[in-house]
DNA sequence: GAGTGGTCTAGACCACGAC
DNA sequence: TCGTGGTCTAGACCACTCA
């Protein structure tokens, strides 16, 4: 294939029922993530990129894209000169994928969810760039409460990918949304990015969340993903009373 | 130029003391970030990829390269069909062992640090606790005013075993102290244990970070070691208008 | 010296957004 | 339709690691 010959795969706008159509450097990120775990262990050197040209019949750019990737995923890392290797059992042990649940009930409280609206409705631009949605595209639009022991801890708000989930507001939306994209849609989340900050609580946040205004919150701004795919980009605001983040750091 | 006939400039082992030669992507990030914050303001969209192509005379993998660089580190935000955008006025820091110093520098702003008090006194039962110190023990306490771009971002309070580091009080304070340690003690910092949450300032710290009682800070609470012993114990308080972290979650 | 990742070029087509 | 980012190719030289 000479340059400019490829075929540019559909991605994006694809309605995506099962039967992929990905690109090249998101299917081959998708084998070499299937061969770590079972063929390869931590610390296992993978293939080189000019093997993994060879056996993927692709040009070096493309593997490079996908192992790229990855290692921005922190699931492999490069050595100059020697190779690229599996990283180690699980770098952050605390700040794992849990969902509010799960996080809730390994403090021992009860977790409980009010769902406050849902809503079919067309994106706004960060989130329809967060999910690649196209333009003017609607999506699921989820706010809820989320409360540990009947007490309030955080509202969050959401927007999902019809595209992933197309009736997912006609489901009970009072568990964890998680596992219901896992249980109805086989969709299971693996990957987020996540960023946070403070704020002070306004008036309608603050009566949501009971506090007073002025109460200080953390605010998550959370882009999640399955197989790499988007799917979720949610707002999040904990209370500042209530909730804290422990993380382990270590150096490569 | 032809393929293949570039210089390939060194990079790596380099000593770096001013007159850099770096590669041409990370001289083309560098020239980037410069001008964000100078040139362009949050939300602003920078040239496309081919004008900077042929502002700088390099390929487009290279211009692809820099910004690359720059969206990992969350300065720059890319729209497909629209074009590459400035991201927000906060600094961030990605969950990696990162000195202020280095995440400051990342985001392109210049670090400096007001050190407002040095002494060797009698640790709190809970830097005791997690330096490992015994009862009754003495340990350095310093408490630092970090600014970023002359700014003031954070208020650090820190207790340093006397055991790592003797005379650590009488170095010079106003830089990196992981560098410090690393270059006078030969400690290296490798892992962090790290809670956060978020508060409001009250009058003095208020005044520290000068913004006003009741602004929003997010707090940190880090104990920090190298090769197993604990080194570090630091409480900081960072500006909610200023600062975010970043983190990259991942399952299984 | 052989093999691996790191950088770079030149050129191409596709998908998306705005007009 | 035009401009922007997204993907892909083929080929090249450099720097690093290790036997």
């Amino acid at each position: 294939m000479g340059p400019g010959e490829q075929s540019c795969q559909r991605v994006g706008t694809k309605v995506n029922g099962s039967g992929e159509e990905l690109t090249k450097h998101a299917r081959l990120r998708a084998v070499l993530l299937a061969r770590v775990g079972s063929d390869w262990r931590p610390h296992d050197a993978i293939p080189s990129e000019r093997d993994l040209m060879a056996e993927h019949g692709v040009s070096r750019a493309t593997v490079r894209e996908a192992i790229g990737r990855l290692v921005e995923e922190r699931v492999l890392y490069r050595v100059h000169g020697k190779g690229t290797f599996v990283v180690g059992p699980r770098v952050q042990s605390t700040l794992h994928l849990a969902s509010f649940t799960d996080d809730v009930r390994r403090r021992g409280l009860v977790p409980s969810t009010l769902v406050r609206e849902v809503a079919f409705a067309v994106a706004p631009v960060e989130a329809r760039a967060a999910l690649r949605l196209p333009d003017g595209a609607r999506a699921w639009r989820i706010e809820r409460l989320r409360l540990a022991g009947g007490e309030p801890m955080a509202l969050e708000t959401g927007w999902y990918s019809p595209e992933v989930a197309p009736e997912l507001g006609e489901h009970d939306l009072t568990g964890s949304l998680y596992a219901l994209l896992a249980s109805e849609y086989g969709v299971g989340i693996d990957h987020a990015e996540q960023t946070a900050w403070a704020e002070v609580a306004d008036g309608d946040l603050a009566a949501a969340l009971d506090v007073e205004a002025g109460a200080p919150v953390m605010v998550f701004l959370r882009t999640s993903s399955a197989g790499g795919r988007a799917v979720e980009h949610v707002t999040s605001w904990y209370r500042g009373d209530r909730y804290q983040v422990h993380m382990s750091l270590s150096g490569r």
